[in-house]
DNA sequence: ATGTCACCTGGTAGGTGA
């Protein structure tokens, strides 16, 4: 049985005792955190390494910074998108165990209006045509991340609301709908799921306490792990904490 | 309720991004 995870931690330099304490109480395989917002110098691989753990990571300066975290130390570490230049540090890929792990800060994309919105879509053409050799040379690939897309109006608390607004555009789903068509599976919806799940809550309008939220955080197997996932889940309680993040990690297990 | 949080620059706060 394998276990893997994401989380958005939005500053690691903030967050690093809850992630060292959220390992701890989840032994993942792999864990691959967004938002670590820090320069490669500054990454605390000690710390990592103290508690047993193999970091690899890729950071810039205020912004992005994504970061693997695993048990057994990843192999053909991939920076970025592969034929899509990019300034902004957001995406890491690893082998850990046999099993491809691809983890992505997808861009916000602020407005539909706006030129992040451009970006945007830009920047998903691109995953989505480096994927597609990805899968070539990896039956077994795990694609996780703060997607920063809801896919379907079950995932908003307000569809009505977000019509048409960021991350529930139907530019943004199409995107979604086509990393799926390559033979990918979004693994949260494989199995019963209580109504009302989110994996982000904004900070502002007490939205956690009233529950408001939406699901853009997202793990999606490739077809020859589908058949292998057991569970996936949300786990909302770190989302509790103090000085929590936005969001909450998400974790999928896998048979074998 | 645009009601928060994190980070930066440049300052005894204000702007940006999310």
């Amino acid at each position: 049985m394998k276990k893997f995870a994401t989380w958005n931690v939005n500053s690691l330099a903030v967050r690093l005792p809850q992630v060292l304490d959220w390992l701890a109480a989840h032994p993942v395989d792999a864990l691959v955190l967004q938002e670590t917002k820090l320069t490669d110098d500054k990454f605390p691989t000690a710390e990592f390494g103290a508690a047993g753990w193999q970091v690899q990571w890729f950071g810039q300066k205020t912004y992005n910074g994504v970061a693997l975290v695993s048990r057994e130390r990843a192999t053909d570490v991939v920076r970025n998108i592969t034929g899509f230049a990019d300034e902004q540090a957001r995406v890491i890929a690893g082998t850990v165990d046999g099993i491809r792990v691809v983890g992505g800060y997808f861009p916000n994309g602020q407005s539909p209006e706006s030129e992040k919105f451009t970006y945007k879509m830009n920047w998903l053409t691109g995953l989505r045509g480096w994927l597609v050799e990805e899968l070539k040379q990896h039956e077994n690939l795990v694609l996780m991340g703060d997607f920063n897309i809801a896919p379907e109006d079950r995932d908003v608390y307000d569809p009505v609301a977000w019509a048409g607004q960021i991350h529930c555009t139907p530019e943004e789903r199409e995107h979604f709908r086509q990393l799926v068509a390559l033979g990918l599976t979004d693994a949260f919806r494989l199995f019963e799921q209580p109504p009302k799940s989110w994996s982000w809550w904004d900070y502002r309008n007490l939205a956690f306490r009233k529950n408001q939220g939406l699901r853009i955080d997202h793990i999606l197997v490739s077809d020859a792990l589908k058949a292998r996932v057991t569970a996936c889940e949300i786990d909302k309680l770190p989302r509790k904490n103090e000085r929590p993040s936005d969001h909450a990690p998400v974790i999928v297990t896998i048979d074998g």
